[in-house]
DNA sequence: TCAGTATCGTACCATACTGTACGGTCAAAA
DNA sequence: TTTTGACCGTACAGTATGGTACGATACTGA
């Protein structure tokens, strides 16, 4: 969107490296507006400006076109959805910020619409379903759990608290209600009262069942 | 799949009735198998068996035939996902019991494909997110709640218990981690056992959170 | 028996799709 | 300045799509 005319330094590897962002950033829109099958090589050549051979120039193909989409995109994520954990403190404080980031991160339009691909295209295309699998839910269900394992030895928690089941029981309940609604659009979204509202729910029914 | 050959009684509105449910089980696994955009009007028509001219004559176009198929389908499995709370007895029973048989409903594969087909088309079709909404998670929602405030009254869980957030909650925790995981194609159908023990775990926990 | 209708096969329309080909253009590298 | 190579516009191949048209045929209902 921002790089309309090529300006000065812009020459060989560079210049290509750019027009290849450009591509990625069109195209992400393109097939999370429009799914895998409803997205067409021509819309994206024409919104991209050049013309399509130069477009097949960059990806041989619109499956490999997707699979660098979701590449890129996943990798952009995997920082921003799995550091919402900070170790240390005390759980009640901690989880209550992660369930809230958590959900509010969940919530935004560019992550419900992959959530929505991701689940569209996983049962023809394993490999997508996979490659987000690690790069979002299992790194939060780790280092959520690597935390629970610290609070248990620190005694915040139950001893007797599995970490993986807590870490992942703790997801669910800050997934929340809302965040399936919005997936099938049946509310607006919510206001950030709602949200805590939901954070505040969920650290508690978890400390209710885990807690010291 | 079993209407080869008309039969004898077979005349009228009834024979008419029998085509249009043929082509709506065909068109059902197509449209799960492929998405909206990805299955075509030539291949339902071609696996029904007679013409493109007739299939065009019960359903008069794409849409149309889209709608019809997810009524049908949620119609259909509106009373069995509803139908999983005996209502009555003490939670630590009831709750297990829906728990595994909520999740086991969940987890078949048909309803896999349709929870991906929905999630996918809630976006470009609301109307379809809305109807999905209404004829299974609102009811399941709506019911357990109302199960869950008997269970209040009648002292088996605590006395602030709000039913409508329990109940979410509860539902949250039945569905697990496994249904995810399904969902993005990451993993093998569960054995029985693990169905339990999700069970198990849920209910564990809400009891911890709610219990009297 | 006979009219009416549902269905059939098939061809077709207009459009859209992915992917390729090709000659012209323009800017960077030598 | 000359060469190189990326990029452009456009056209095209080949196929598939949703949807229609139509005459032939088989079957229902009276």
């Amino acid at each position: 969107m921002e790089t309309g005319k090529p300006q000065q330094a812009d020459s060989g590897e560079a210049r290509r490296e750019r027009k290849r962002r450009q591509i990625l950033d069109i195209a992400r829109d393109v097939f999370l507006r429009d799914g895998f099958s409803g997205t067409s090589m021509s819309e994206i050549s024409a919104k991209v400006g050049g013309s399509k051979g130069t477009l097949y120039a960059y990806f041989a193909s619109k499956n490999e076109l997707f699979q660098a989409v979701l590449e890129d995109f996943l990798a952009r994520h995997e920082a921003e959805i799995s550091g919402t954990i900070t170790a240390g403190g005390p759980p009640g404080e901690v989880l209550l910020a992660f369930s809230e980031r958590f959900l509010e991160v969940l919530l935004r339009p560019e992550n419900l619409a992959l959530l929505r691909l991701v689940y569209a295209e996983a049962g023809r295309f394993p490999e997508v379903g996979q490659a987000f699998y690690d790069s979002g839910p299992a790194n939060a269900e780790q280092h959520l759990a690597e935390y629970i394992r610290g609070a248990v030895e620190g005694g915040f928690l139950k001893q007797d608290t599995e970490p993986y089941l807590a870490a992942r029981q703790m997801i669910l309940l800050s997934q929340g209600w809302i965040h399936n609604r919005r997936l099938w659009n049946v509310t607006p979204a919510p206001s950030e009262a709602e949200i805590k509202e939901n954070a505040h729910a969920a650290v508690r029914t978890f400390l209710a069942a885990f807690g010291a």
